[in-house]
DNA sequence: AAATTTGCTTGCTAAATGCAAGTACAAATA
DNA sequence: TATTTGTACTTGCATTTAGCAAGCAAATTT
């Protein structure tokens, strides 16, 4: 893929690198807040990813130690993609495109309810999320 | 270019359409922190953006109302690029990609003493940036 | 054993990107 | 006044990436 492509010293210029495109962050967001976990949850998602594409960027997130694939405990046919320590580290800036979305379009209720919810105290959100996410991953793990 | 193109109803893959690519927060990042403003200021930049991709970028950031495009006080051959308040208000997202960015990769130096301050209240750092911002918005104007 | 599901890969086509060159206008210099 | 330089683009063309449909092997279900 895009491996060792650094365009800059920047370290913007290197995050895009890792994420900078129209399909990644949404990949993590299903993984962060939609309950997904396998190939075909994230191929069903709204926006309606090509599925070469969606393999690629599934190992490019894997390759960039954003995501992690292990086995299915159910099958030995499916895969189990969750998020590294490193995934999860990107939820305050994940929220942060919420918080400016919210302010600048429309917004689904319920949502918008939830960023109200965040912004009151954004720390002790990322804290009580990142709980959660963790506790999701080890569970899992054996 | 992408005008219109709702991929979901979601938020996050709504900003992704404004800003979700390798270049555009490279073109923000110029405006925020580079003391750029000019066309071939951001062609200059380290990462070397072809002059179509810039030329087209900057249409789709002032399409979307993140940045303006005004006469330039000196010449009347320049144009004079800056941020919006919407687009300032990409501030904390930005940030937060700083501060994992600097979590999970190395750093220049000076980078990092910054982004340390930064961390240490960043809602008091987003202001005063914020505030430095708005103030270069206004003093040039007219 | 046959059909279905899962996580991909392979073609093929369309769109986006990157580089080099060119254009039109403005300002500065000779 | 003529020429050169600089600015903001546009155009053409080759390369890369994206998107869709189909296929495929292994595993699971019926």
């Amino acid at each position: 893929m895009e491996l060792n492509k650094k365009r800059s010293d920047c370290p913007l210029s290197g995050s895009l690198d890792v994420f900078g495109d129209k399909w990644s962050l949404l990949i993590i967001r299903d993984l962060m807040f939609g309950n997904k976990c396998t190939y075909n949850d994230f191929l069903k998602s709204d926006e309606g990813i090509a599925t070469n594409i969606l393999a690629s960027r599934l190992k490019g997130l894997e390759e960039n130690g954003v995501i992690e694939k292990t086995a299915h405990p159910d099958s030995k046919a499916k895969f189990l993609y969750r998020l590294t320590p490193k995934g999860i580290d990107l939820l305050p800036m994940i929220m942060e495109i919420y918080i400016w979305s919210d302010k600048h379009y429309e917004m689904p209720a319920e949502l918008k309810a939830t960023i109200k919810e965040a912004k009151k105290d954004k720390d002790k959100f990322v804290k009580q999320i990142t709980k959660e996410l963790k506790t999701k991953m080890t569970e899992k793990k054996q």
